[in-house]
DNA sequence: GGTTTTTTTTGATATTCATCAAATAGTGAA
DNA sequence: TTCACTATTTGATGAATATCAAAAAAAACC
C-alpha cells in the first residue's frame, strides 16, 4: 500500500524529505459504509486525505436532521484548516459513504513543515481561499435559490462534468437530497416535475437531459461569477514573487 | 490621519519596516452611506481594512433580493483571502452601511511580505480558518434552523456581547432581516411574537430581554460547538514551533 | 412646524416545502 | 426464490415564510 501523497494538491510541492516527515505521522485506514471518522465537537489533532471512496461531511440539528456540507472525493484532503486554531475542534462530523480508504496526518507535525516552506504555506492558503469561495457560493444557493433551482444547478454541473446529457446520479437520491438541503420526498417530487415538463427523463439513477436550455434557465446560471471550477493557483504567485 | 494598521489582527506582528512597505501601497478613503466599494465579479487586486463605520458584504439574486453575508466592523480586514487566487474576483459586493472610512492595500505587495514572514502567513491562515468555521456555522443556521431560531440566536449574541439584557439593535431592522435571510415583514412579526410571549420588550430599536432562559432555549444554543467566539490562536503555535 | 420619503408594521393570501402515512420498488442475504 | 430491509415514490395535509397591499411610524428635508 504505497500511496503517493503528492497526488493531493496540498502535498504536491513537498520534497522527498518532507514527504517522509509527513508520512511518519500518518495512518492508513479503511472505513465501512456509514462508519464514522469523527464527530462534531471532537478534538481535531489530525487531518485527512481520501484515497478511495467518499467521505461525507455533515452536521446534525437538534431534531436529528442532517445537512451534508460536502462530499469529499479521492485525492482531496479535508479538515486541514483546523490546525490553525488554538483548540481545534471539528465543526462537522465525517463518515464514509460506501466503503472508503483514508489516510490521516498529525496536524502539529505538518505545521512544522509549513513553518519551513513558503511554497506549502501558499498552497494551503490557496486551498482555504477556494473553500471560502465555495462556502459563500453555498450560502448563496441556500438563501437565494429555491429547491428546484438547486436541483437544476446540480444536474447541470453533473451533466457538464461528464460531458453527456445522459448520466448517472453521483450518489443515492436520499444523499443528494440532504446535500441539497431538502427532504427525499421533495427531491423525488421535483424530479417528477421536471420529468412531466419534458425537461428530463429518469430511470432509476439514470438521468437523461432533454431540454438543456430550459434546465439552464431554471438553474439561474447567469450568475455573475460563472461556472468555472476555480483555478487552484498559488504556484505561479509564490514562485513569481521569489525570483 | 495616522492610522496604526497594527490594530488589525492581520497586521499585528508586522515590524516597522513591513508596516512601511504595506502602507506604501495603501489608500485611505471615505464612503457615504450606501456607496459601493466593489461589486460581485470585480477584479480583486486589493483588500481592505475598516477604520470606521460598517461595511456590508452581500450577494444579489436574479430577482433583486440581497443576502447579507457579513457586516464588517472597524478594525477588521476583509477580502484578503482572495489574493491566493490566480484570477481573483470578489465573490460578494461591498458597500458602506452608513458613512464609513476604509483603507485598501495592494494584494501583490502584501503577498511579497507574506513570502518573507511565517509569522504573518500563520496569522492569515488562522484568520481564514476562523472564517471557514464561521461560514460552516452560517450554513448550519440557514438549513437546520428556523427564522425564529436565527433571530433568537442573534439577540442572544448581541445581549452577551454588550453584557446587558437591555440593548440597541446593531443596525436597521431591514438590514438585520437581510443578514438573517428573512423578509423585513417576517422579522417584524417574529419580534412581535416574542414580545407577545413576554420574552422581550421592544421600543424602536431598543430591546429588553425579559426571559433569558426561554430565549436561549428557542435559540437552540445547546449546539455541540459552543458559544465561545473562537480564539484567534496562531501566535503560540508558530512561536512554539520555532524555538 | 409641516411635508415628503423611507422604514416598519399589519393584514390577507399564496407558495413552497416539510411532515405523516402508506404504497411501491429495489437490494441483499439465506 | 422468498423474506426482510431499505430506499424511493405518492398522496393528503400542515406549518413556515414570502408576497402583495396598505396603514402607521419614524426619519429626513425644507
Amino acid at each position: 500500500m504505497n500511496v503517493d501523497i503528492r497526488m493531493a494538491h496540498l502535498f504536491s510541492t513537498l520534497d522527498d524529505n518532507q514527504v517522509r516527515q509527513v508520512m511518519e505521522s500518518s495512518h492508513v485506514g479503511t472505513l465501512k459504509d456509514g462508519e464514522s471518522l469523527f464527530e462534531t465537537g471532537d478534538e481535531a489533532n489530525r487531518f485527512f486525505l481520501v484515497i478511495g471512496g467518499q467521505i461525507k461531511l455533515f452536521r446534525v440539528s437538534s431534531n436529528g436532521d442532517q445537512k451534508i456540507i460536502d462530499i469529499i472525493q479521492p485525492g482531496n484532503t479535508f479538515a486541514e484548516a483546523l490546525m490553525f486554531m488554538e483548540h481545534p475542534i471539528y465543526p462537522v462530523s465525517a463518515e464514509a459513504l460506501g466503503p472508503a480508504k483514508i489516510m490521516s496526518f498529525d496536524s502539529k507535525r505538518f505545521l512544522q513543515i509549513l513553518s519551513e516552506s513558503f511554497e506549502v504555506c501558499f498552497r494551503i492558503m490557496g486551498t482555504m481561499s477556494q473553500r471560502l469561495r465555495g462556502l459563500i457560493k453555498e450560502i448563496d444557493d441556500l438563501t437565494l435559490q429555491s429547491a428546484t433551482t438547486r436541483m437544476c444547478a446540480m444536474l447541470l454541473r453533473r451533466m457538464e462534468g461528464v460531458g453527456q446529457n445522459h448520466f448517472t446520479l453521483p450518489a443515492a437520491k436520499g444523499v443528494l437530497a440532504a446535500r441539497l438541503s431538502m427532504k427525499p420526498e421533495t427531491f423525488s417530487r421535483i424530479l417528477q416535475n421536471l420529468s412531466t415538463k419534458k425537461i428530463l427523463k429518469t430511470k432509476g439513477n439514470e438521468i437523461e437531459i432533454l431540454d438543456k436550455s430550459l434546465l439552464r434557465s431554471l438553474a439561474h446560471l447567469e450568475s455573475i461569477y460563472g461556472l468555472e471550477p476555480e483555478k487552484p493557483c498559488v504556484l505561479n504567485i509564490s514562485s513569481s514573487l521569489r525570483q
